[in-house]
Parts: structure tokens; sequence; C-alpha cells
DNA sequence: GTGATTGCAAATCGTTTGCATTCAG
DNA sequence: CTGAATGCAAACGATTTGCAATCAC
């Protein structure tokens, strides 16, 4: 399997429009940004900012937790990174995917995935007919089961 | 409007249900229990910790903080109440609603109402298709304008 | 009485802020 | 050069934990 690879690549490409959106935004092209980008790029699915510390600091040994967050922070504004809440206050990040979509996250392996489509119409229309409220954004989060965990671990208990 | 005592004799209704869902459980029934959950019930909608320490301490002034979490999670192990996330980390909770439902939040008023209903099947079912995840569980919150602040702010933006 | 429950105080932990230093343009 | 960006250390705030006192049954 090339999947790995084609992460890679995937994860230059990202990368590369990451760093274009900042430059494009009039910010600096930092080291500490770079970095923090790049850790962020290399995962398939979400990121700890704990988890793009240790990764960024691979690239950039200097960084610091305070610059993940602020770069963070940074690319959320701009559109370019999206923020995942987990339900214990903390969270968690991945690029912004080009259309509006949804993430499933995999109880066992923690894998997020992005897929498209949103058929929130329909909920956010009976929400109006019930309460009276007009519906002007969404959160969802999809919990279950990856395909590997699924054939992997049909037996065994979830992962903590 | 009787509205008010409405919501009285509901919050009363539901601390009653509430009270029963702990004695069902073999918990003590003790003094900071109840006034947590009275707490909870004399709210229309969603309170935070702070918020039932608060009124919790109008009927038991001794009551502590760390007695409120304690009394919250122990409900929702029961799944006696239902508790919200929020971005920033922080939770608040509400009584669980009896059937599946979502919530709405009114961006300015920060009022949150249930609805009954849930189209997630169709959704769950276009992922599966993408992505291969079979979902388990899901958890959404729809943001938008209760019908008071819409008529009262139709001319004003929103409040951030 | 006895184990569950409570409350105080201190600890935890992700995240943010103050401020002097360093860097990119 | 000059303002933007960084990093250290300290602050923050919601929530949790250790432990002794208290309460419900």
């Amino acid at each position: 399997m090339k999947i790995e690879k084609e992460f890679q690549f995937h994860g230059d490409r990202q990368a590369g429009r990451l760093l274009a959106g900042l430059a494009g935004a009039g910010r600096s092209d930092t080291r500490a940004r770079r970095a923090v980008v790049q850790a962020l790029c290399v995962a398939p699915d979400r990121s700890t900012p704990a988890e793009l510390l240790e990764r960024g600091r691979a690239i950039h040994p200097h960084l610091a937790p305070v610059t993940v967050y602020r770069t963070l922070d940074l690319l959320q504004s701009l559109g370019l990174v999206e923020r995942l809440h987990h339900p214990d206050g903390c969270s968690s990040f991945m690029p912004a995917p080009a259309a509006h979509g949804h993430h499933v996250t995999c109880e066992r392996c923690r894998r997020t995935v992005e897929f498209s489509g949103c058929a929130i119409g329909s909920l956010a229309r009976s929400a109006r007919a019930q309460t009276g409220f007009t519906v002007h954004s969404h959160w969802l989060e999809l919990t279950g089961l990856c395909p590997d965990c699924r054939r992997a671990g049909a037996a065994r208990g979830r992962a903590s």
C-alpha cells in the first residue's frame, strides 16, 4: 500500500494551501508557523495541540505551546483549519475541508474523517416548526467504528 | 401569561422524576442533591454548574461546587440529565428529555430548547457509504435565533 | 453504627496573558 | 529598521482529587 505516501503528498499540498492562505492574509512566513502547519498536515486526521507541539518540535525545536495555540487560532480565524471540540473540553484541529461536510470519529482508534453532504435542512425545518427558532449554524459530530477497527476488534472492547 | 407558573409545575414534576430516579438507583436522598435537582428543574432551559450552585445555595446554603459536579455526574450516569458541551470547554446541563431529540440554542440570549425528531439516519447512511464508518452515536447542536430575539433584533446585527 | 455523601482545600490541566526578546520584510 | 511574532513564566478557570467530618438509612 502506498497510502502513507498518498497522505504525504496530500499533506504537502494541504500545507502549501495553508501557508498560501497565511501569505494571502499578509501574515509573516515564520519557522514556527511552518512547523505547526506541517505538523498539522502530516496527519491524515485531526491532531491535538500537544501532538502538534511534539511533531512541530521535530521541525523547529524551539516551538512553544503558546505558539501552537496562537497559530491555530490564526488559521481558524482565516477559515483554514477547523476546530473539533471534545466532550472533556479540549480541542483538536484539522485542515479545513473544501466543502461543507461533517466528521465521523472512530470510538476506538480516534481516527476522524470527513464526509461530504449535509442533510441538516430537514432537521432545521422541524426545529423551526416546533420551536420557532431559525437555525443559522450547526455542529454535528458522529461517532462509531472505522472499517479497520470494526474488522479487527469486533470481538474485543474498545481501547481506551 | 402564566407561563412562569407552568414552568414551575413542570419543574416540580421533573424534579420529582429525577429524585425518583435517584431513589430507584439506591442512592441517598440528601439535602445537597435535592438542592441541585431543584435548582436544575426550576430553569426552563439549561443551567451552568455555577448557576446551579447559586440557585442551590438558596435552598441549601452549605452546598459546595464539588457537590454540584458530583451530583450532575451521577444524574448523567443514570441518564437523568443531559450534558451540553460549550465550545469553550465548559458544560451546562438540562433534565434529560423523554424522547431522543436535539437542541437549538439562541445565539443572542443563549436560551436552549429541545425539539423532538432525529433525522440523522440519512446522514449516517451517507457517512457509511463514503467512509465505511458505522455510526453508533451522534451529537448535534443547532444555533440560531429564538422568536423573541428575532423579533427584537431583526434590525440589529446578530450579537457576537 | 456504618458506609455513602459532603465540603474544604489543594491539585490538575488545557489554555491564555504579560512582557521582554527575536525575527521577517 | 520596525512592527509582527515568539517564548518564557506566571496566571486563569473550570473541574477533580485527598481526606476528614457528616449524614442518611
